[in-house]
DNA sequence: TCTCCTTGTGGAATCGGTTTCATAAAATAT
DNA sequence: ATATTTTATGAAACCGATTCCACAAGGAGA
């Protein structure tokens, strides 16, 4: 409690309003003024009061930002770009995540309703668009992360996984690999969708044949990736290259090749996708595709102080995926 | 923006007093009007603003959780329990970093000065007391993680890391080994004293000499910890268990171990400390100490909260550590 | 019947700022 | 010297709640 702006008045000899011009750096002051309202304030220690401020101008400087989980590589990241973010445009982040004990409803209607924060990025794979639907209406800035949002004018950013697995795929290819499959993830997971559609596309493009029994079943899982590399090391004719949809399932690949006694990547090139912790720490190092989580949080902050600065940005956002180079490739 | 106060008053016929009486729970209302009040505010979808109120209550019902870094699988977690004690207390949380183009001063002021939030949990190995004084003064809740402070009266919780490297030692002792070394971190990091301390206190208490030769330094780094390995296989006469003050160096000596053919944990028994994701994931799975990251979050939440309650907390809270069991040490 | 409590309700001050509008003083134009 | 504009300042309304205090109505007690 740093003392009042009427404090601050009274001291300096001025009327609050006065006081609140200097602070908020209105020209319309006399310069000494000025200075001797500085000097209260400086001498009091004076900080005005963001709650105050925020119930004249209506506006918190703050952005909610709820997720799924917190303590989560991926997750994590989102927090700290959005963080970074935040601090550019100087504003503050409300975290949370969804608790079962409430509901989604409740959580988003509380920091929105009860006007603590200014605008929301929301994760949530479940969330219906139904739901948003209804928050839209209230005209609040909300950014959905990694899902599309069809019916509402929501914003939303996305990674583009396709062009992950697209550029993935033709790294292999131009190291030279003429058999290259896929384990591929859950067909109704959208991203394991996007992922085999790269695969498909970057054949394509360089005019490889597309062998169906190079494209196996996998369940995003370990366990899944290793079986699916027994399968394709049990063909007639084994593939010399793996792309995984995602990195557990290329670590479990990984696991299979050395059981069998084979060599990665001289028998067996394999490339992965996430970039999860563990990839750079396996033996090889696992080439992978970087999820850019991090930017994925800061444009999403981005979006929402544009969008509260009046800036017209884009509805939909997407965010390439980076491809990390380590030895699992053959590099 | 679902209405406000007013509009619900004007909505019901009653006073704006009464609406605020019926929002809180107040049993001088009648039960007509009670009804009738609710009926409005339910058909506004009427949600009192939290800003309104925290500028006449003086609270936001808001906690700062402010760490050195927010992707990394410790804090992350300490942000999780966080958390989830902020939502069973009903409060908020507003995480950040300290940003190195900002002082913690600037911070820590914002926060607190503003008045965005009750209270602040600071994590931060670099803080100096003095600093501390100086906020204490305003009589803010703060509780500091992870450092004693001895300056101030501000709460802070720490994590016992003598008792759980007395406890990793004590369970290699009831195994049977005999000759058990430790990898100790650098000799000016507190904690690193902590874990030696706890490893000499085990030794002594189960009437083992200690042989300085088992004492080997290390830097809190994989690397650190393989040659720390080696030079320990070269003594005259090897032990025959290790205490690496954490994970890292543990992994690090049983990369070493192996690279001499020896097996783990029939050669050489290994325990490490931190309990990091890899830690589960190595061959063989790495026994280690886990530190209650979780706890610390939820433990601060509670103490913040419990202040702002008016309960008299004690200043110092220690949380134990915990011995993961996997397979390093032969169990 | 007249006072004295309850009980339910509302008016108005308050929290700490911002902002509109009025006004006094100073500067410029006539 | 007077009229007009500009500049610096302050009074007061407002943001959306809470809460103290006043007050009217109804019931109990004398």
């Amino acid at each position: 409690m740093p003392g009042t702006i009427k404090e601050v008045a009274e001291r300096a000899g001025v009327s609050i309003t006065t006081v609140s011009r200097v602070i908020n750096g209105n020209p319309k002051v006399r310069q000494d003024t000025r200075e001797r309202v500085y000097e209260v304030i400086k001498e009091l220690g004076y900080v005005p009061s963001a709650i105050a401020r925020g119930l004249t101008l209506g506006r918190t400087h703050t952005i909610g930002l709820i997720l799924p989980e917190i303590a989560d590589g991926f997750f994590s990241q989102v927090i700290r770009g959005a963080d970074e973010a935040a601090v550019r445009q100087n504003f503050h982040l409300l975290v949370s995540t969804f608790h079962s004990h409430r509901s989604d409803e409740e959580l988003s209607f509380r920091l929105l309703g009860e006007g603590r924060v200014d605008g929301l990025i929301l994760m949530d794979p479940t969330l219906g668009d139904d739901f948003l639907m209804e928050f839209h209406r209230s005209s609040f800035p909300i950014v959905v992360l990694c899902k599309k949002i069809k019916y509402t004018n929501c914003k939303y950013v996305v990674i583009d996984d396709l062009q992950g697995a697209y550029q993935a795929v033709v790294h292999l290819i131009k190291h030279g690999y003429k058999r290259i499959a896929t384990i591929r993830g859950p067909l109704d997971n959208y991203d394991a969708f996007q992922r085999l559609a790269g695969y498909k596309s970057a054949l394509k493009d360089y005019n490889i044949k597309l062998n169906p029994e190079y494209i196996v079943d996998g369940n995003f899982q370990w366990e899944g990736g290793e079986s699916a590399m027994h399968i394709l090391l049990d063909l007639v004719q084994p593939p010399d290259a793996v792309f995984a949809a995602n990195d557990p399932m290329a670590i479990g690949a990984m696991e299979a090749v050395k059981k069998r006694g084979l060599s990665i990547p001289k028998d067996m090139a394999i490339i992965g996708f996430d970039d999860i912790e563990l990839a750079r720490l396996v033996t090889p190092p696992l080439t992978t595709v970087h999820l850019p989580m991090y930017e994925l949080g800061a444009m999403a902050v981005e979006s929402i102080t544009g969008m509260l600065k009046g800036k017209s940005t884009r509805r939909k956002n997407i965010l390439k995926t980076g491809l990390v180079i380590r030895k699992s490739c053959g590099c």
